[in-house]
RNA sequence: GCCGGUGUGGCGGAAUUGGCAGACGCAAGGGACUUAAAAUCCCUCGCUGGCAACAGCGUACCGGUUCGAUCCCGGUCACCGGCACCA
């Protein structure tokens, strides 16, 4: 009979529910595991065919894990909050939390469809507000310990989202999701301190097992430098702050630049003889979006402050101070020493603007470009520095300004404290009150959850207020601390709130007197292994590590991190090669392809499309091959066949090797490989007949992959149990190995032949059979050997030399 | 510009990291079964020459180390991803 694949995957997925077969459970007796893949935003589309792709590898992994003996977690939720389904609900009037009940019903029922072995027990919704007032519980800490904090700073404004975006969230100077241009806008806005954990974020990388381009990414974006910060006196009498990550080169500062936005310029506005040029160029850079900002990088300008000038500290020198637009007011102090003759960036800037430039550092042309080389370059025209190494000179002239009291060294990062505030509807409700007296006041913790409350209309203001801002019953409530009238904050918080600590909820779910037991968490946490996307490397992942570190500093969670792995796939790519999308037309529904073949070949396929971490193109007629594998297991198992469970003689050998194969492939994710080897060992069982443990070995190694089919097969040929949960088949290396091998013949280094020797034949004896085979002798017979190699079960590599 | 990665048949991709390049699958061609088609099964399938045995070439390109290089070293080119005026 034919595989009735729909009826099968129905049948065992009923069971799989009905006997909660993976229900997680704190065993003490057993070791844990806790496999977590990124929760989906139940979007209005439902699932497309590259969710199921790491969905499919960790159930993989917790599939073979339960199978080997561990307690599992494998847990599924919904990031639910965020702008698609207001937006949804705001085109057609509906409530949001409706949009969202009708997606999560969705999409759960597409990820049963696929036979996900997640404990369904323990799904969470962010958007629930048993949830969500732990997210704000956590904000209400932060609150409490400085980290949370409201500042007036200029923010990314998305001009189609109407809403602020965090840094994280600006990609080439657009809006992350929208892709609409992002404008600056002075907004008082909730900021959360990550920077007070950059070190840390950065230090504990060093002993996490995460894959290389993760790291890179997340150091290259804390983005730690090492330098100096320095005080130069100006004939203003005061004194104007830099930082430098060179100031070895401090000889080589012939002016100085701040950005337009530093604040001393208010402070000298009456000494500038040329106010209304300097204005100008502030009111300029004020204009222009960050994208043209890096967009005109090319051409530098600027304007120089007349009436004003700084002092070199290390010479008495009188210099130029510049401002210009290339220096960011958001990093180090705002302002810099120009040393056009070592930095790319000021030489630019002194060739546009025709400033002196004087060499320090020897070994380049200063005149042709900036000299950059920290390595090999010497100290000149540098006074006490002369004659050093850059090296050398740096610390020397740290020494020297920290004894002056005119500097110190000084250590910055690139990464920013992070926007909080969204002016949207659909997120959690910020717990703050503001009261005319007592400031920002939180919310008691009795009074969580504080709910979203009904609103008519969930489109943001005209002036980019949130929707919450006019609901007037609900914004004016009285200060808890002095009992006054007192003001709700109408922000809500990002959608990365909710995702920052999902992981732990996971562990004790349903409990309402924490965010998680101290049991459960001390039994399940760290999560293990974490597989997901690379565009959450800066966002969702860092903003966690973050949020866990805190906790840990809190002493809610027992670790001080909160993934122990981390794994990424690539993305799965239409048909014809590119990102699918709906308007591209070329998005494939799994529904579609479960409909056609079954949920365990789209499973199969979608692990052997490629590699794993790469990029892949879905190709229509390839999961074909994946079917016809399992119809060949099918027609295999489907009846009964006689006899015990132990392996047949004939393919002892290489149902060891296979076990070994896709045991570790399993564990590198090389899927591809590991069905590859399955279908090896299937294609071998056509040249000797496997036996019913040869069957059952092909089975369990199958079930990992190819649940529904496994466990119909198992149930056919009187197997105990659940497939799923029979034991992980163990090999032996010693019965790994055939009696007789084949060796190829190189004569200097080109294959000649092949022949075949007892596995334990000995170099001697390899190289007489080698040269007693036909062919050899005949390559020999002017020839004599001088030389040879052998491989231990491989080849034999034999040299001669003409006669 | 800086950082990271990749380059192998018609296609997706393998190769225990120095040991038989192209596993496994797709597509293609031929054959069997069939009234026919689909499905299934068998064979061929890197390029060139040859009826064949076989020989030569071949892992982006040029060179090196080695008995032996897809893998190591030096150089060149192309593509992809991340960051980007971070001083």
């Amino acid at each position: 009979m034919k595989y009735a694949f729909t009826e099968i995957e129905k049948k065992w997925q009923g069971r799989w529910e009905e006997e909660k077969s993976f229900k997680a459970s704190e065993d003490p007796t057993k070791k844990k595991f806790y496999g977590l893949i990124e929760f989906p935003y139940p979007s209005g589309e439902g699932l497309h065919v590259g969710h199921p792709r790491p969905y499919t590898a960790m159930d993989i992994i917790a599939r073979k894990r339960r199978m080997e003996g561990y307690s599992v977690l494998f847990p599924i939720g919904f990031d639910a909050f965020g702008l698609p389904t207001e937006n949804y609900a705001i085109k057609h009037k509906v409530h949001p939390a409706e949009v969202t009940k009708k997606n999560i019903a969705r999409f759960t029922s597409q990820l049963k469809m696929l036979g996900y072995s997640f404990d369904w027990d323990r799904v969470v919704d962010t958007t629930d507000p048993a949830y969500y007032k732990w997210t704000q519980w956590i904000f209400l800490k932060m609150f409490e310990k400085g980290l949370a904090y409201k500042a007036t700073m200029p923010v990314n404004w998305c001009t189609s989202c109407k809403c602020v975006l965090a840094n994280e969230e600006v990609v080439d100077g657009v809006c992350e999701r929208c892709g609409s241009p992002v404008v600056r806008k002075e907004k008082s806005q909730w900021m959360l301190k990550i920077t007070a954990y950059a070190q840390r974020l950065l230090d504990d990388l060093d002993d996490l097992d995460y894959i290389d381009r993760v790291k890179v990414q997340q150091r290259n974006w804390i983005g730690r430098s090492t330098g100096a910060e320095v005080n130069f006196d100006t004939t203003a009498g005061d004194k104007l702050k830099i930082y430098t990550t060179r100031p070895d080169t401090l000889f080589g500062a012939t002016y100085m630049v701040v950005s337009p936005e530093h604040p001393i310029l208010k402070k000298w506005e009456s000494l500038l003889t040329n106010l209304d040029a300097v204005k100008a160029y502030q009111a300029e850079a004020a204009r222009k979006s960050d994208f043209e900002r890096t967009e005109l990088a090319k051409e530098k300008t600027g304007v120089k402050l007349e009436g004003v000038m700084a002092i070199n500290p290390v010479n008495g020198v009188e210099i130029p101070i510049f401002i210009s637009d290339y220096v960011l007011a958001s990093y180090g102090t705002g302002a810099i020493m120009a040393v056009p003759g070592h930095d790319e960036r000021d030489w630019d800037f002194a060739k546009a603007m025709d400033l002196p430039i004087i060499e320090v550092v020897a070994g380049g042309n200063v005149e042709e470009a900036a000299f950059t080389d920290i390595a090999t370059g010497t100290m000149v025209n540098s006074g006490f520095l002369d004659g050093l190494s850059v090296e050398e000179a740096k610390k020397r002239i740290i020494t020297w300004l920290t004894d002056h009291k005119i500097g110190e060294s000084k250590v910055n990062f690139k990464l920013r404290d992070w926007v909080f505030s969204r002016q949207r509807y659909w997120g959690e409700p910020i717990p703050i009150v503001h009261c005319d007296c007592c400031g920002y006041v939180a919310v008691p913790e009795s009074e969580l959850p504080l709910r979203l409350p009904e609103v008519e209309n969930y489109e943001t203001t005209d002036t980019g207020e949130s929707p919450l801002s006019v609901m007037t019953e609900w914004i004016n409530t009285t200060c808890p601390k002095c009992g006054g009238p007192a003001k709700r904050e109408t922000d809500t918080m990002p959608q990365w709130a909710g995702s920052s600590w999902y992981f732990l909820r996971y562990t004790d779910p349903r409990n309402n007197q924490a965010l998680a037991s101290e049991e459960a968490l001390k039994y399940w946490t760290p999560v293990d292994w974490y597989n997901g996307g690379m565009e959450h490397t800066t966002l969702h992942l860092l903003y966690s590590r973050f949020w866990h570190k805190f906790l840990y500093d809190l002493g809610v969670v027992p670790t001080k991190e909160p993934y122990a792995k981390r794994t990424s796939h690539g993305m799965i790519l239409g048909e014809d090669g590119v990102k699918m999308s709906k308007s591209r037309g070329n998005v494939i529904n799994p529904n579609d392809i479960v409909d056609e073949f079954g949920a365990d070949t789209l499973r199969l396929y979608i692990m052997f499309i490629g590699d794993f971490e790469k990029a892949a193109t879905w190709s229509s007629n390839a999961v074909k091959g994946c079917k016809r594998f399992l119809d060949r297991v099918w027609a295999l198992g489907e009846e009964k066949i006689p006899g015990d469970d132990s392996l047949s003689k004939e393919n002892e050998a290489l149902i060891h090797r296979t076990i070994k194969k896709v045991s570790e492939d399993i564990e590198a994710m090389k899927f591809n490989t590991a069905i590859a080897a399955l279908m090896s060992m299937l294609n071998e069982f056509g040249a000797h007949k496997p036996s019913r443990g040869d069957l059952k070995a092909l089975l369990t190694l199958l079930c990992p992959f190819a649940p529904h089919i496994v466990e119909e097969l198992w149930e056919r040929q009187g197997f105990e149990g659940l497939a799923s949960t029979a034991a992980w088949p163990v090999y032996d290396e010693s019965k790994m190995v055939e009696d007789t091998i084949s060796l190829a013949v190189q004569v200097s280094g080109k294959v000649r032949a092949q022949i075949t020797v007892a596995a334990d034949a000995s170099d001697d004896e390899v190289v007489a059979a080698a040269m007693a085979e036909p062919r050899i002798a005949k390559i020999f017979e002017n020839m004599t050997l001088i030389k040879s190699i052998v491989v231990k079960k491989r080849l034999v590599n034999l040299i001669g030399k003409p006669n």
